[in-house]
DNA sequence: CGTCGTGGCTAACGGCGTTAGCCAGCCTGG
DNA sequence: CCAGGCTGGCTAACGCCGTTAGCCACGACG
């Protein structure tokens, strides 16, 4: 599979990622973009069409990433979805910008690299032992937790880490 | 409780509801909500201060009726999950726009009606015999299955009847 | 040595939230 | 009865945003 992107269009996707974990997804403009690689904004449209397209590798970093995490978490402890369900929280709250920016749209399934979001996925469905709605289902309840924590939805004094618990030890098959 | 607003204000939220549920939060500009009132965008500041404001009234719409929603589901069919999940679902695909509108930032709960939060939790908590952790765990999953779906995360043949009746299973109690 | 692709640039457009400042009409108190 | 001020409109404008058009310097290559 021949490479996703010129050197030129990485170390620009490199800098979207630094602003954007840095300052959040309001601060990454393709102005701001621009100035931090020493260039002025119209020149990032020699390398992608439009903002849209350096989001999506975004997206796609975060995924290959999280898969990696996962698959680290299985083969550390295989089975086991408290180890996978810290993976994946832990992962999430290190980068909470990436992770909704990844997150809060509809996922650009033709512009990301094969099997990608398969592979995200493959971990957990190992540790249900190929029980879809179940994986599903955990799935939801692991990213419901992390993105109501990310947004501040939870009061201030909740204990997140018992609510985790509870909801994976009832989860657990 | 004095009213939260003028008659002006409520028609200006009641236009910007409108027009975020008929095309969606980036439809929601100050220039096309005072198109549709008749007026220009910078008299829209005669009622509230920013556009901010005007988001937040729109939340605690979404807050106030989802806890009408689960209040009605739970005077129907007392400490049943089922019924305040398929509430809760429900109403959330019904607004799918003022959904995330209100659950995709930081909850403004210094500006919201006091207590409104409380109301809208305090349903699922009571069918949770007040087991704080496991209505979180349970809010989550619901929240989850709600956030993916509307953004279009799971596989178009993902059955998500089946998950959620499968997440619904294992979390009560 | 010319030609062309690459990757910069400036200028500009239309749209965004927002501010400043103006004004018509109405309500109210003297 | 009229003066004053409040209410709720208005226009013009600012500084952002993503994006386009069109120009140009430079290096690779036939």
């Amino acid at each position: 599979m021949a490479e996703r992107l010129t050197p030129r269009a990485r170390e620009i996707v490199a800098a979207a990622r630094a602003l954007l974990e840095e300052s959040g997804a309001a601060a990454l403009t393709m102005r701001t973009l621009a100035d931090r690689l020493g260039i002025k904004a119209p020149s990032l449209y020699k390398h992608f069409p439009d903002k849209h397209a350096v989001e999506v590798e975004l997206t796609a970093q975060m995924l290959a990433e999280s898969a990696e995490a996962l698959e680290a978490a299985e083969a550390h402890t295989p089975g086991s979805l408290e180890t996978l369900a810290e993976a994946y929280r832990t992962y999430a709250l290190a980068h909470p910008h990436l992770y909704c920016l990844a997150t809060e749209q509809p996922l650009p399934r033709a512009e990301l690299p094969a099997g990608l979001e398969d592979r995200a996925a493959l971990p957990l469905l190992r540790a249900c032992a190929g029980d879809l709605d179940l994986a599903r289902a955990i799935w939801a309840f692991a990213h419901g937790m992390v993105i109501l924590e990310i947004h501040g939805r939870f009061p201030a004094d909740a204990d997140l880490d018992a609510a985790w618990k509870r909801g994976l030890k009832v989860l657990h098959v």
